[in-house]
DNA sequence: TTCGTATTTGCGGTTTTTTGCCTAATTTAA
DNA sequence: TTAAATTAGGCAAAAAACCGCAAATACGAA
């Protein structure tokens, strides 16, 4: 197996897991710990990956946790300003929640007269200080990692409305894999929404762009509209036009 | 795990709960306490989290919890207690929300296994920060004064239940009207909850006593158990315990 | 093809990091 | 105050990283 061959299977490996193990790899490819070893220092050197102790970690899952609350809150201004320009009075949406959502719902015209669905507690929270929205919570279990009702009757919920707009923040999102999340409960909620609406916009930063996690939401031709921070003319975003996306 | 996985980890679990303890990580990520307490001691050096004794908290909370100083908190603090204290593993209980119900959910013993179904948005959030009981939260239309869930599909799911407890915030408590509200919606909701539970309890400070508010939502004799901030004693409920109820 | 050079790889030995355990000291709660 | 829980520091084992070197391999030019 050549080095460039090899590298490129690590990256991949790492797309998929989040993270890898020096052994693991050695043992996978037949090759030695210090050739991993050497090939990950490289990897890192380019930026592609986060050299860790013991093995290295893929850069999305690393950014994803602590740089997103605090640094790309102006990027999430803009996210939120391009999607709320999407909202016309007298539209049912369903969303998410997550940042971007919040901040969405924050940036929601004072007079703007529709309804929103969300599983999300702290959405349903900020969409209700708006002073004319309706807000409707869908009830279930409360997962705790991500503050969402999910289970069965909030899925039977979701299927019995029709929305004109599905907003999701995105978790991942690969022009090959589509829409990505890690929690099993989370995804069939997500499905569901996508599935009661006649569109679906995902909303969030770039850097969620062209990574992949365990779970599949949905394929990219079942999303309508793509919104992030970028000028929807930046090269990132060209293979997802090319996908059929519309991208603000 | 890694130990920058595991770090990146306890940063997300500090988002998410404001407050960890050593013990909880430890045995969660089946690594020894000293391994936890070293990654502590490492984010507290790069100031990601504030290290207390026995686990840790999260900045933005520390720096956010001031400003909730409620002047009641005091007394609101009492009630929690005593009303925790009432509370068994294995309980199926519905709640209402309000101030009082809050601090109830923060005061709950953390090794508490019991199923909370509630209306309320805050009081879904705050018990779902809660490490072992699982929270159930009731879905329809948000009320936007009250940030609680109201209308016939709440209801119907409220019918559906049949619960231990029921714990209701007190907004007007008097001897001959019994407890009153002011939001047909509410009310409603309320009532529901009431005939849906073997027992009630009614919770408030003792200003809400001895006062009535438009609408009934029960007469004195569909309650059981009054908490104040009082002792049980004190005269101003006796009139209330010589109605059948029992004092706390 | 064959040769020479540059790169890549594996190995042994050493150093560093990480982790768990131990004990003593400190803090907390009753 | 005492008793229990938490923490600090030292220590040792295991894992991982580092270093230099020599063998193996790839690659381009004759």
């Amino acid at each position: 197996m050549l080095k460039k061959e090899r590298q490129e299977f690590i990256l991949h490996q790492l797309n998929l897991h989040n993270k890898i193990l020096c052994a693991d790899l050695s043992n996978k490819m037949g090759v030695s710990d210090d050739t991993i070893r050497r090939d990950l220092q490289e990897l890192a050197q380019d930026d592609k990956l986060i050299k860790v102790h013991g093995g290295a970690l893929s850069k999305s899952f690393h950014t994803a946790f602590d740089r997103k609350m605090v640094y790309n809150l102006e990027d999430k201004n803009i996210i939120a300003q391009k999607t709320a320009a999407l909202v016309q009075s007298g539209m049912y949406i369903l969303t998410s929640g997550g940042t971007s959502i919040l901040e969405f719902a924050k940036s929601l015209d004072s007079n703007l007269n529709a309804t929103f669905f969300t599983c999300s507690l702290n959405a349903a929270i900020e969409f209700a200080h708006h002073p004319s929205i309706e807000v409707v919570m869908i009830g279930d279990k409360v997962s705790k990692d991500s503050m969402l009702t999910t289970g069965a009757s909030a899925v039977q919920t979701i299927e019995s409305i029709q929305a004109d707009l599905c907003i999701l923040g995105i978790n991942s999102l690969d022009t090959q894999f589509g829409l990505s999340e890690n929690d099993w409960e989370v995804v069939q909620i997500k499905k569901a929404m996508i599935k009661a609406s006649k569109k679906t916009i995902c909303i969030g930063i770039s850097e969620k762009l062209n990574s992949q996690q365990k779970i599949k939401v949905a394929n990219l031709d079942e999303i309508d509209i793509l919104i992030t921070e970028l000028d929807p003319n930046d090269p990132i975003l060209l293979p997802f036009k090319h996908k059929g996306l519309t991208i603000y």
